[in-house]
Parts: structure tokens; sequence; C-alpha cells
RNA sequence: GCCGAGAUGGCGGAAUGGUAGACGCUCCGGUCUCAAAAACCGGUGGCCGCAAGGCCGUGCGGGUUCGAAUCCCGCUCUCGGUACCA
């Protein structure tokens, strides 16, 4: 320790850093307690991928954060459980492998270490006895077990569809996956359209609950939104179009629609390129335009269609339907604005009231009836209009408000039976099987007699082998295909041969249900411990990026429920309470990468700086969910402030009592830090816990020369620390010490204040004429404010701005401002 | 296009109906030093003024109020989400 003077020290945290984190790991400071008379907490950070490229300074924003919070309520008193584990498995990992040439069984452990080591320099305080990593057997055995559970509630399925392929990723990716039309991983490049059989799970039976208990959830509202839109409910009406082909023969079309109350506006049918019934209805003079419309379509829909204002394109058929109000022949056409993906493939064309179906019928010059009214007639009639007003040209109807046709055309279609009220979802079921080698292997063996058969739970895990050509392939396989021993396996049912699934499942499944074994993270004999998971969740507090707001936080809502269902937890919501951390960018207002060669890493800041200042710039720059820029001049005035903050623990030059009224003030800014500090904690305001921290070392150093030595004195110092001590850990611990305590300050109880005494004795008044601030008064606290009235109007600055005028009125406010208003 | 969030000194930000700019950074001046760095002390929204003091000021325009960064109406710009969802 480098001594300066008389006893006295400078501050370099690199001399004892380390030597505390150390032994608060040693002595399981921070391990969580099954089961305790405490209220429990569980705080959980969004499961990270450990990346190669290591943590830099963005990731701490989210981690220190959280860790304050956690150290805050371990002193508030809680049984508090901070856990971390690894999403190990999935492409990032395997990509990364492969650049490397190491495999992803070697690679991942060692990003992993790394990441640790980064974590434990900063001081971050997990519970490491609960680490968890998907990609080891222990773990992903159970994730194969929940896949299980799924396939017999019948909420895993195999189906056939148009999926789509990144051919950088080579393999299928969810809906939630893509982007605009563009890989979510790779933002150039377009997925493509292949059809394959694939596994889903049934995650649109829960669409309904996924939906409306978003109302009850404390998120951020942009979450809930995002949400909301991707689930995308909407309620209208089925109805079936009677069709006919050349021959005669009658079809049906099914087609959805918002609203039913145009019915009598429907000019005419349009069928998705890829609708069944395309083929059946298109006349020999018109099946070549529409074959090669098709083509088209297939070919070059995903690019057409991210050219923002397309111009609508199609083809008729040549078929005619009947409009089941109208009795009028409709004709029947082909455009690829509508998609088969989303409701029944096919839509009764309205437009008169749709924008997309006028642009359409105007192009094609097809008839347009207008069947809702506006309520004030502007534009010309032959213009589209979509909002809700009254009926006209529609039958029985005319005249009704169009919102109470719907309700009676919907009964009429029920009546009639050629439709009836329904529900529309954008959501689609969730995919769940990759074609790549770095995930947990689906427990499915395909038998020639016995068809598909589940691998029975005792014979879990099916382990993933360790092949040395990992690399995927250019046909859509996974490269477990190609290793015989995986997959040549007897069928579990009659022991015949059978083939292994050689897909892996979405990483995805692997996050949805981390925060449960985080509980019991060495259970053998379950994904988890029913009677832990009872005591520990739902969680408390879940820290993440915005960038998950639909896909990890919608499944692991899905998993939860689906458990719920199951009697395997009781509770439906895994997360009542969620919180986006802000983004760091780096000083060039870039987002921190290693390709931008802007990354700023903890480590190098923790070792110029220190853990501690690191920290505490951190949560100062900006707020907790606020974005924020690493400016690389800010952190000096964290570090001034810790180097205050040490001096002012240094041994006092002189032993003396208590003066007034130096010490009534101290107390009172000790009292009142307190009451700041805990409010902030609790809503995770660091930034501005921060400043009244400062304010209170700053009142410290004002009264020191007055007070150093004293009772009063060495509260106040003893106060500060700890009130410091879950943003700078190591220094206060340090401190601590050097004051003569044998136990860690992170075991200390968080002060408490008195009320009383977060006010001042003393207080401004302010006085105002007609708002505008002319002189400040100096009373004590609770004056009655008649006198501070009369002493404001006798106040030579007040005066010049009074006389000559008469006095309308004057509004006060206690202890806080007169108003003088004049005319 | 639609939905959402936001705009406060040179910079990060504070204040959610009552002293705008807390707390910091930067910069300027001073102390210490042979000197520099560090540290410490003081100043730092703009304009006018020797000063006392005054006027202006929270994206722009209006309104409500004794009083508006804060509430209401209209607009501009920035960022995020979404994109033919019938």
């Amino acid at each position: 320790m480098a001594i300066i003077e008389n006893g006295r020290t400078k501050y370099i945290p690199q001399q004892f850093e380390r030597k505390w984190q150390d032994r608060w790991e040693e002595e399981g400071l921070y391990r969580a307690q099954d089961f305790s008379d405490k209220p429990k907490y569980y705080l959980l950070d969004f499961f990270p991928y450990p990346s190669g490229d290591g943590l830099h300074v963005g990731h701490s924003k989210q981690y220190v954060g959280t860790d304050v919070a956690t150290r805050f309520r371990r002193m508030r008193g809680d049984n508090v459980m901070h856990p971390m584990g690894w999403d190990a498995f999935g492409l990032p990992a395997e990509n990364e492998a492969i650049l490397q040439q190491i495999p992803p069984y070697e690679n991942v452990p060692k990003n992993v270490a790394n990441f640790k080591r980064q974590l434990r320099l900063q001081g971050i305080s997990y519970d490491w006895s609960r680490e968890i990593n998907s990609s080891e057997p222990d773990y992903y055995r159970w994730t194969q077990w929940l896949f299980l559970l799924m396939f017999k509630r019948g909420l895993a399925y195999r189906g056939i569809g148009m999926q789509w392929w990144c051919p950088q990723c080579k393999t299928i990716l969810a809906n939630e996956q893509v982007e605009n039309g563009y890989c979510w991983r790779h933002h150039d490049q377009l997925v493509e359209k292949v059809a394959l059989e694939q596994w889903y799970f049934r995650i649109t039976d829960y669409a309904e609950e996924l939906l409306e208990s978003l109302n009850h959830l404390s998120w951020p509202e942009r979450i809930i939104l995002m949400q909301r839109n991707w689930i995308g409910k909407s309620t209208g009406a089925d109805i079936t179009f009677q069709a006919r082909d050349a021959q005669g023969v009658e079809y049906p079309i099914r087609v959805f629609t918002t609203r039913p109350d145009t019915i009598y506006g429907a000019t005419f049918m349009v069928l998705s390129p890829e609708h069944p019934l395309v083929d059946v209805l298109t006349t020999e003079e018109h099946r070549a335009r529409v074959t090669q419309y098709q083509q088209q379509a297939a070919r070059q829909s995903e690019i057409e269609r991210l050219s923002a204002e397309r111009e609508k394109t199609g083809v008729p058929t040549g078929g005619h339907a009947i409009n089941p109000f109208t009795n009028k022949e409709i004709p029947v056409w082909v455009a690829d604005y509508v998609l088969m993906s989303y409701g029944t493939g096919a839509i009764m064309a309205v437009p008169g009231g749709d924008e997309r179906d006028w642009e359409f019928a105007k192009k094609y010059s097809l008839p347009i009836v207008r069947v809702v009214e506006p309520p004030s007639p502007t534009e010309g009639s032959d213009d589209v209009y979509a909002g809700i007003g009254v009926m006209v040209n529609s039958g029985p109807y005319e005249g009704m408000q169009s919102e109470d046709a719907k309700s009676r055309i919907i009964a009429e279609l029920e009546q009639r039976s050629v439709g009836h009220a329904a529900t529309n979802y954008r959501m689609r079921d969730w995919l769940v099987s990759r074609q790549r080698y770095w995930g947990a292997p689906i427990p499915i063996v395909y038998c020639e007699s016995c068809g598909i058969v589940p691998v029975p739970e005792e014979d879990l895990p099916v382990l993933l082998p360790t092949l040395e050509h990992f690399e995927p392939g250019e046909d859509g396989r996974s490269p477990l295909a190609l290793d015989p021993d995986f997959v040549n396996a007897p069928c579990p049912k009659c022991g015949g041969s059978g083939r292994r699934e050689t897909d892996t499942l979405d990483t995805f499944v692997d996050s949805s249900w981390y925060y449960l074994r985080f509980c019991s993270p060495h259970d053998d004999q379950a994904p988890f411990d029913r009677t832990a998971v009872r005591y520990w969740c739902p969680l408390d507090l879940y820290v993440g990026g915005a960038e998950h707001a639909v896909m990890h936080l919608l499944y692991f809502r899905f998993f939860t429920k689906v458990l719920a269902d199951a009697g395997l937890v009781e509770f439906r919501e895994p997360a009542p309470r969620l919180l986006n951390q802000g983004t760091m960018h780096a000083p060039d207002g870039k987002r921190m990468s290693k390709s931008k060669h802007n990354v700023i890493t903890p480590d190098s800041v923790a070792e110029q700086f220190g853990a501690d200042t690191l920290r505490g710039y951190i949560v100062f720059m900006s707020p907790y969910t606020g974005d924020a820029q690493w400016d690389p001049q800010g952190i000096n005035g964290i570090h001034r402030w810790l180097g205050r903050v040490w001096d002012l623990c240094q041994k006092p030059a002189r032993k003396s009592a208590d003066r007034e009224p130096q010490a009534e003030e101290l107390k009172r800014w000790v009292h009142k830090t307190i009451k700041r500090v805990t409010a902030d904690m609790e809503s995770l305001e660091f930034n501005t816990a921060v400043s009244a921290l400062m304010e209170l070392t700053n009142a410290l150093q004002r009264l020191r020369p007055a007070l150093e030595g004293s009772e009063a004195w060495g509260w106040g110092v003893r106060s500060l620390l700890t009130l410091v001590a879950p943003i700078a850990p190591h220094i206060t611990e340090e401190l601590w010490h050097s004051l003569g305590h044998q136990r860690s300050i992170h075991l200390e109880s968080w002060p408490t204040y008195d009320d009383a005494l977060t006010l001042d004795e003393v207080v401004t008044v302010v006085i105002q004429v007609n708002g505008k601030l002319r002189d400040r008064l100096e009373v004590p606290r609770g004056t009655e404010m008649q006198s501070v009235q009369e002493q404001a109007l006798a106040s030579k600055r007040v005066q010049p701005y009074v006389e000559g005028n008469q006095i309308v009125k004057v509004i006060t406010v206690p202890d806080k401002l007169v108003n003088i208003v004049v005319r």
C-alpha cells in the first residue's frame, strides 16, 4: 500500500480489488439459499451467448446495473438469487467454431471461461454454484425431455410447408427470425422459400392467452405493443363463396374478413398464387397466363415484396363465384398481394372499402361499389373509404350504422350456413427444427413400421456426437445425417431398424426454460425441482435488451403456460416485471463491435481505473433504461469521486467532539441521502443515486474541518460507505476493514432514515411578482405564510415591482413560494 | 404509410405544476511544484452592463394557469418497431 504522509494512503484500486473478489467467492457471500424466512428475490439477466469476442462495456451496462440492484436487495434483507449461465448452443457458436477451425465443444468452454473471468473482474456477484450451460448433456437432456412433453401433449408436430431458408445459416428459420425478408443474423441475406417437412410447436393454441395476459405485465409499453402486434389478433367472419369451374362443378372458397359489413361491395375475389383452388378454377383460355404468374410469384416474391410502394399485379382465372348477398357473379383473380400464409389465402375484394382492393380494381378496371358512407362526405364518390359509417347499396341493411350491420350480417351468415364469426391471428406455429449440428438433437426415431416414435425418457439424453466434420451441407440436411452411428437406431417400440431424427432444436427452446433450471441446477431426476421452483419463481425482475422483444420473450411465456397446464409449475407468467437496459454506444456513436474496431473492454478500463470506477461510471453516465455513449473523458469524474471517498476515510488528524451546528447539518445530509438513494435503488435509477452520493461526499468534505474525528463524523462516513457499497463494492470493503470492521460490508444492513430528519430546518421561500422571480427569503421551516408574505412585500427587491400597482391577489405555498399578482 | 418513444447549456444528464440546468464532463482562473501531471479551491446557458442588476432561455407555433421543461391542441425533426395480415 502506497503510504503518502502521516499514515494516509492513496487510492490504488488495483492493489486490492482482486483480493476481495477472491475472498467473497471463497466465503460464498453471494450463494442463494434455497428457502429462508427472508423475502425471496429472483433477479435474472437474459441468457447470454458466450461469444468469442468477449464482453465489452456495453454488456457491462446491463450486468453492472443488475448487480447493483442485487447487492442493494441483499443489504435490504432479501434472500437474493442472481445466477448466470450460458446459452451456448446455436448458430453463433457453431459459425464461430467453423471460422476458427475449432469444434464448438472445444471452443465454447474456452469462451465461457473468458466470459466468467471478465464478469468476475467487474465484481459482479453471481451465485456461480448455480452456473448452467445449455450445450451440456445434463442440461439438454431436459430440453429433450421438454420436447417430449410437448409431443405428448400434442403440441409438437411435424408439418410440411413453405419455409424460410437462409443460405448463409444453411438452415430453416422461424417466422420470428425473418426480418423484412432478411435473415435476423445476416442483415444483407434475403431468405428463400423452400418446401420441407419440419417440427413445430403449437404456440398458436396459446395465442389468445399470450395476448390477453400482456395486460397484466409490468413490462415496457413498447415491448407489450410489439408482442401484441406480433400476435396480431383480428376479429371478423369466415364466409364461404361458391365458385364454379368450367364444367359447372361447384367449389367453396372460404375467406376471412374483418369487415363482413362490406359484403355487398365484394365485386371480385382474389386467391393467393399458392391457393389450391387456382388450378381448379382457371379456365383453359387463362391457364397459360395464370401458370406463368404463379411461377413468377414463387420465384421473385420475396425480393419483389421488399420494394416499398410496389404496384399490385394479378391475372384473372376466368372462373367466377357468387356473392351470397348480392347473388351476382363476380370474377376470381389471382394476385400476390394475397398471402397464402394468412387467413385462408383468399379474400373477398371490396374496392369501395379497402385501399388495396381499390388500387387493384382501378388498375384492372374492376367494378367499385361504395357500401359505407363516411360521416361527412368529403372526397369524390369513387374514392375508397375504409372507416365506419352508414350503410348504402346494401339491400336490407341500407341506412344502418356499419357496426350494427356487421353483427347482423354475421348472424345472417350463420343462419344461412354460409359463414360464421371468426378470429384470426397473425402469429404462426413455432418452427423448431434446425438443419445444423450444434444444438440439442430432437429425441425422435422414425421406424418403418411404427412411424414417428419418441425416445423414452429413460434413454435421454440423445447425445450429440462429437463430430469432426460438423459444417452444414448444401442439401438442407443436418451434418448429423452423415453419421451412421448416430442415425441408425433401433425403434424404441418394436426394436426394428429405425432412423434418428437428425435435425436439432432451435436455441430458443433451450432458453425457454433456463430460468427454471437455476432453481435446482444439478437435479438429475427432473428438469427442475418443483419445490424449489415454487419458492423462487416467478422472476421478480428480468432484465435484458429490447432486441428479444418478440422471439425469446414470447417463447418463454409460451413454455411457462404449457408447463402450468401440465401441472409442473403453479404460475402462468414467468416474468411479471421486465426491464430493458439501454444500449451503450462506442465513443464514435456507433454500435460497439469488433469489426468496427471501436470496442472498449471492461478489462482495459478496470486495469486503468479499477472495477469500481468502471461500475460507477457505467451507472452514472445515463439512466439505466436509456441509451449511452462511452465518453473516455467522463470516467475521470467517478474516479475523482471515489478518490475523495477514500480520503474521507483516512485516519483523522485529530479527535474532536461534535460541534454544532455542523453535526446537525451532517445528520440531516445523511438522512436525506439515505432517503434519496433508497428510492433510486428501488426504481433502478442509479444515475441519480450516484449524484446524491456525490453530494453527500461533497458535504462531508466541506464539514470535515469542523467535525473530523467526532462521533457524528464517524457515523457519517460509515453511512456513506454502506450506501456506496452496491455501486463500488471493492473500495467500500477495503475502507470498511481499514476502519476496523472484521465482517464484510456487504453483510451490513441497508441504513434507514427518519423522515423528519430528511428536511432542512431552514427553507428558501421564493418570492415572485406576476410569476417572475424577484427575491428569496430564508425562513425557519413551518413559518406562518402570513408573516412570510409581509416580509416579501417589505423586500427592497420586490417593492419596485409592486409600487404604483394594485395587488390583485397573493398566492402562497407553505415553505415554498409567495407569488404577488399585481395589475 | 401505420404504431411507439423522444427533443433541456459545448457534452452526459437533473427537475413530471412552484428557484430550470442538480450531479458530473469539458474549458478558464488560482493553490501546490524548479516545472509538469495528479490533486485541491473558484468560475462556467445566452445577451446587455464597470457594477448593482436587467432581459431572454427547455425543438417550433398557439392555449390553459397566479405560475408550464412539466398539462392541452397543432407542427417540425430524430430514433425505434412494423410493413400488402384482408
